[in-house]
DNA sequence: CTGTAGGGTTAGGGTTCA
DNA sequence: TTGAACCCTAACCCTACA
């Protein structure tokens, strides 16, 4: 209980338009002082400034690409992720009882067709998991440098990207990998006995690093 | 200006540090200049490593901060912060590259006004994770009802507390005990090689249904 | 003019709330 | 779930001063 969240007005939206026509984007403290527009903007700090002109340009137009002013950029992060092609599994069918939890083995990739009419991304999406045909999946940083080599993305893509696959997942159209699934790839069913519902049973747990 | 923002890589910042066992801090433009570092520090100027030292150093230590560039809005959220060693409840061999990463846990030593403020749920889980002690971890019912014990909590605590708990293992500030850190107590550390570091890697991945 | 120290500001990712 | 409002802090800018 503590932030009643002030919401803008829209004489507080125009002198905010006015101050950055003004003094231009980025000069936030300066608009914030300036006496043309600090009656308007006397409860928003700099900072509020500039968040809202964030939400104001992002809610605006989306499909822009400009990104001609730095020529240093700088990839990196290939990744100590390359993910060995290593634990080549003897397909595992399924565990029992544990289906309650979201873990599934998946081996086959096929992206097949479709998705015309689904948004652009996400068929994006499934082309870079299907191309990149990792053992055990492709992780977020893969997806994305697969996608930004064939075309331009917007900055925040990162941020879509797992909100996107979140929601994929919530739809079952795709599936998120982890430990336990792989888990069933080194063992047989039997080698995990019981352990494996008391496995399942402790994967929500958390610690200190 | 219209500059994107360069983060830091680490070559850049192994290179700043070794540039400054050199020549002592201080030295920016001789550190930047010197044949041994340069090709890691190209593009940045002596004033970009002094900044970068100053962040560096800065991070290591405390964490309160009065926030004095913005203008107006005294949100009084104080609370002095103490920096407690984090403990590895099991002993993975391979979180090396993250182990450096300080758990900071406020001290609500002597908080006269206290409890009205802000909600400091992040630090309230580490707090509940730490005290709990749990071998395996905590789980998400232990939080929340050890948190309980000390203070009111939202209703909707538990939703808040998982996607919070999710965001913290993405940050890596949390683990999430899975099999894998199991499959550790079942074994000898040495009967799963480099394969641990595999699976912990696959964590986020996704795959094709 | 050349550099550094240190305060101030912004950009961008993260978080909260309705 | 989503979007708007708000927070955190690394990265960057500005000014004073040797």
């Amino acid at each position: 209980m503590g932030n009643p969240k002030q919401k803008w007005k829209s004489e507080e939206e125009e002198a905010l338009r006015a101050g950055i026509a003004k003094h231009g984007t980025g000069k936030w403290k300066n608009i914030q002082r300036d006496p043309e527009f600090n009656p308007y903007l006397r409860s928003r700090s700099n900072i509020d400034l500039k968040d809202k002109w964030r939400n104001m340009t992002v809610s605006a137009g989306s499909q822009s690409v400009k990104d001609k002013s730095r020529t240093l950029k700088a990839k990196s992060s290939p990744d100590a992720a390359a993910v060995v092609a290593a634990s080549t599994p003897l397909s595992n069918p399924h565990t029992s009882a544990v289906a309650a939890v979201d873990v599934v083995i998946d081996d086959s990739s096929e992206a097949a067709a479709d998705s015309k009419t689904a948004p652009k991304y996400n068929a994006m999406i499934f082309e870079a998991i299907s191309a990149l045909n990792e053992p055990n999946g492709a992780d977020t940083s893969a997806i994305i440098s697969y996608i930004e080599r064939r075309q331009e993305l917007p900055q925040n893509f990162r941020r879509q990207l797992s909100s996107r696959l979140r929601r994929l997942v919530a739809q079952e159209k795709l599936e998120k990998v982890s430990c336990l699934s792989l888990l069933c790839n080194f063992f047989a069913d039997d080698d995990i006995p019981n352990t494996s519902a008391h496995l399942v049973t402790l994967l929500n747990n958390f610690s200190l690093i």
